[in-house]
RNA sequence: GCGAAAGUGGCGGAACUGGCAGACGCGCAGGACUUAGGAUCCUGUGGGGCAACCCGUCCGGGUUCGACUCCCGGCUUUCGCACCA
């Protein structure tokens, strides 16, 4: 079974000779062998005549190789894109390798080997593994986001967003961890601790660059309906884009000096000039008569300006302890904590006085890092109000309710509510008075109405070694200067000492000599950017480079991308729903308008692939349930391992991965093979199984297209199991067709049966079968018999059998008949499926 | 807490638009051919009952001639997001 040595000797019983068995290995090495050489999968881009643009996420190579789940997906991708070749298109598959960032840098860190080794190594190792598991890749054109001549175009892209105003620079918060001296991403954090050394995590502010990405979010969410995507995938980037419709609303800080018996008169200095505004988001405009004090985060601006004398040392020691957690406790912890600033403002609507807090509980990032707090209709508020004994008013009401109801807890509910203690918006509907009120406050130029976004803008920032440098230089006499195209890429030096170190900043700020360069515009002694990018930047744009690989001279090539985009199938995983395929069509419809590209919407379709687990969890080397494709290919065959991974369960919901079931495949290929080796032309091929056989070409032709990987190839074992029923050795005409339909699946062995059966050109360019409807009608069609309901059994009959004849073949049924008691009341009669009497 | 998806045999999973629940595969049991079988083939396999039949798609209601599928309420699981004002 798994050598091609002939079984049985020539003096086996009766002279038969077994002739070669199935042997995966030796199959599936020519045939990688034939496709390299005759240059099996590369696409002639620029002589395609119907291109079809199929696109995998391109991987992370890690230097453990190859995950089960890539080649999920690349499967499930090649599959796809070989059935649309079989359709007769010229499908362009290709594969790259998102291969900077802190990953593999600190990966290269714990191995102490630089990764501009570790990197090509790794490459090689995946490579080697995705041509043994037979992707239809186009290998001539692939992509590696660590070669300067692909970083190279990423920082053009940078420029192109400098130039058009949507590249800048601001202060934000970055992990700090104070023993490693080193700025730790989200996923770095645990528990408010580094993963790494497990010290204490804080927040830093540093200058880091952002792409002003909010200015997109009314386009990004509006083309949302235009796409043909993942439902599931539509509604993360709705709920990540965070629309919000509501106020801002201005609250004028009074002066401590107008505040009757005041001694506060040293705080002059800093309050005395001006009126200052807090200026607040809201959702609940129509609450304001409730709002009982306001909070600022403790990262406002105004902080300081509004403090008083008084509450200083309270203050600064309260904002110091806050930046002492990291980002991720910070909005975690859920105790309400919070200090009073000592300044007041005027609710605009009631005229009352409200204490100005400070609280973690606001966050600088979201709205305008202020709120107005109203204790009686928002939890939080409840429950801060509560804790620090501030007023709590009720200003509406539920069913059941009236002005005077205690307030037990926070009502939130702004569906049947209707204001109170409002004054002149009593009694109106909550719906209706956001409105009103809003209108209101803005004829008293307290407010105007504005739409919030969740979504914040993209920093790309990374204080790190391992990235594309981002090409700007900073002169004393020019201020920032973007380098120019011509003097692209800015290579990232190879040095030695590429570990973060307490600065805050890029060890590329240790080098001098790359970092001191004399200043594009007018000469004189200048300096880097030291920050590296992100890699999401890498990963927004590289679907663009894939048909345009090869070219020096432009990042894409105008005419080959308007041929070749937007993609028309995207595959890729869930987890990158968001991100990726926010900030991917976000740097599209840049660059459209910036007039370099015709479409602003990246991938036309898209659909989310499922995860592969094992025994109910995720894989990962920490409980030592990882699967080594290798071993699967080695042991089962590239061919077989595909196909089981397909059979698991929809190609959209992932699986669970078993090594039980991998057998049935392997046996099903096996039985293909037999039958397909075996086969003969004599006399005519049986009608049954030729109806079954077109039976499944319909079903297999309709079920790729939907990505039913999983019920395609249970129609193709059932087809099997009906050709070789009772030991049938199957007529030519009957195999044939199996092999075209199993081709995406198990690519090798169809190549080679397809030449064992004769044919001298690969399948891959025979087309799919032709399905002929008349072959697959059915003469029969048995019907279900219901009496009352309840199904009592199946009548045979021809598909064109009305309801008469269906009922007098049911009469003549003695086992049925008994079952009718009475005269039928009615009678429901479904063609070729159903009838269903009605006592 | 919010959002999304999902609960079907011993297991992975099928089931069109509301129309025979359990396709296909694994596993299990029996058999054929064999020196042999991890090959191939045949038969059986949701539960109960000798049988006629009865019960079965997370739980409880409902709509319908008919519900895995639709509606209402609840439970559980997974995945996102998480003090979003």
């Amino acid at each position: 079974m798994t050598d091609s040595v002939p079984e049985n000797t020539p003096g086996s019983p009766e002279g038969f000779v077994e002739p070669a068995g199935y042997d995966p290995n030796a199959v599936e090495r020519k045939w990688r062998e034939r496709w390299a050489a005759r240059a099996a999968n590369r696409t002639d881009i620029a002589g395609a005549r119907r291109p079809f643009y199929a696109l995998m996420m391109f991987p992370y190579p890690s230097a453990e190789g190859l995950h089960v789940g890539n080649l999920f997906a690349f499967t499930g991708n090649d599959i796809y894109a070989r059935f649309q070749r079989l359709q007769g298109l010229d499908v362009f598959q290709p594969i790259g390798f998102d291969a900077f960032g802190i990953h593999s840098e600190n990966h290269a860190l714990k191995l102490g080997v630089h990764p501009m080794e570790l990197i090509p190594a790794n490459i090689a190792n995946f490579t080697r593994q995705l041509e043994r598991a037979g992707l239809m890749v186009d290998w001539s054109r692939t992509v590696d986001t660590t070669h300067p001549s692909y970083y190279k175009w990423t920082q053009w892209v940078f420029l192109k967003l400098l130039e058009r105003g949507l590249a800048f620079k601001k202060k934000a918060a970055v992990n700090w961890c104070p023993n490693d001296k080193t700025v730790l991403a989200n996923e770095q954090v645990e528990n408010g601790r580094c993963e790494r050394c497990g010290a204490l995590v804080e927040q830093r502010l540093l200058e880091q660059w952002f792409f002003r990405i909010t200015d997109y979010a009314e386009r990004l969410l509006a083309n949302l309906d235009t796409l043909d995507w993942s439902n599931t995938t539509k509604t993360a980037q709705r709920s990540w884009i965070g629309r919000s419709e509501g106020a801002e609303i201005r609250f004028r800080v009074l002066n401590p000096l107008e505040d009757a018996g005041s001694a506060a008169v040293h705080v002059t200095a800093e309050v005395g000039s001006g009126a200052q505004e807090i200026r607040v988001f809201t959702t609940r405009p129509d609450t304001i008569f409730g709002a009982t004090y306001v909070v600022v985060a403790p990262e406002h601006p105004l902080l300081d300006a509004i403090t008083s004398f008084e509450q200083r040392a309270a203050v600064s020691e309260y904002r110091a302890r806050t930046s002492r957690q990291d980002l991720i406790a910070r909005k975690t912890n859920k105790e309400k904590t919070g200090v009073f600033t000592g300044s007041y403002t005027v609710n605009p609507a009631t005229g009352e006085m409200m204490p100005v807090w400070t609280a973690d509980y606001v966050l600088m990032e979201y709205g305008t890092g202020a709120i107005m707090a109203v204790p009686g209709h928002d939890e939080r508020d409840f429950e801060f109000a509560t804790k620090f004994a501030l007023p709590i008013e009720r200003v509406v009401v539920g069913p059941g309710e009236n002005s005077r109801t205690p307030l037990r807890e926070a009502f939130v509910d702004d569906g049947d509510g209707r204001l109170c203690n409002s004054e002149q918006f009593n009694g109106i509907p909550v719906g209706e008075a956001k409105g009103l009120v809003t209108d209101w406050l803005e004829s008293k130029h307290a407010a105007k109405g504005v739409v919030n976004y969740r979504l914040h803008d993209w920093c790309i920032s990374r204080q790190r070694y391992w990235g594309p440098p981002i090409p700007v230089i900073y002169c004393d006499a020019c201020g920032t200067v973007p380098v120019p195209e011509k003097d692209l890429p800015v290579l990232l030096p190879n040095i030695p000492d590429f570990k973060p170190d307490d600065s805050g900043v890029s060890p590329l700020a240790r080098h001098e000599e790359w970092y001191r360069v004399p200043c594009p515009a007018c000469g004189k002694p200048a300096r880097r950017e030291t920050d590296v990018s992100d890699t999401f930047l890498d990963s927004g744009w590289y679907f663009l480079r894939y048909p345009s690989v090869g070219r020096d001279d432009v990042a894409f090539d105008a005419a080959t991308t308007k041929k070749w985009l937007p993609v028309n199938s995207y595959i890729g995983g869930n987890e990158h729903a968001v991100l990726h395929l926010l900030y991917s069509r976000f740097l599209t419809m840049v660059l459209h308008d910036a007039g370099y590209l015709e479409f602003d919407e990246p991938f036309t379709k898209f659909r989310a692939h499922g995860m592969i687990i094992r025994d109910g969890a995720k894989m990962s080397k920490s409980k030592g349930n990882v699967v080594n494709p290798d071993d699967y290919f080695d042991g089962w065959g590239a061919d077989t391992f595909r196909t089981y991974l397909m059979f698991l369960g929809p190609f959209e919901e992932g699986g669970d991965f078993r090594d039980a079931g991998i057998s049935g495949v392997k046996s099903f290929l096996t039985r293909l093979w037999i039958s397909a080796r075996d086969s003969h032309t004599n006399g005519e091929p049986d009608r049954d199984v030729m109806r079954k056989l077109h039976q499944t070409i319909r079903k297999v032709g309709e079920d790729i297209p939907k990505l039913s990987y999983n019920t395609s190839i249970a129609a193709m074992m059932e087809c099997l199991n009906v050709v070789r029923r009772g030991e049938r050795v199957a007529h030519r005409a009957e195999v044939e067709p199996m092999v075209q339909l199993v081709a995406p699946f198990a690519p090798h062995l169809a190549e080679e049966l397809w030449e064992m059966l004769g044919h001298t050109r690969s399948v891959f360019d025979s087309g799919w079968p032709a399905f002929d409807a008349a072959l697959a009608t059915q003469d029969t069609v048995t019907i279900a018999v219901q009496v009352g309901g309840k199904t009592r059994g199946t009548v045979v009959v021809s598909p064109e059998a009305g309801e008469a004849e269906v009922l007098a073949a049911v009469m003549a049924d003695a086992g049925i008949a008994k079952f009718i008691t009475g005269t039928p009341k009615k009678v429901i009669f479904v063609p070729k499926r159903l009838l269903n009497v009605v006592l």
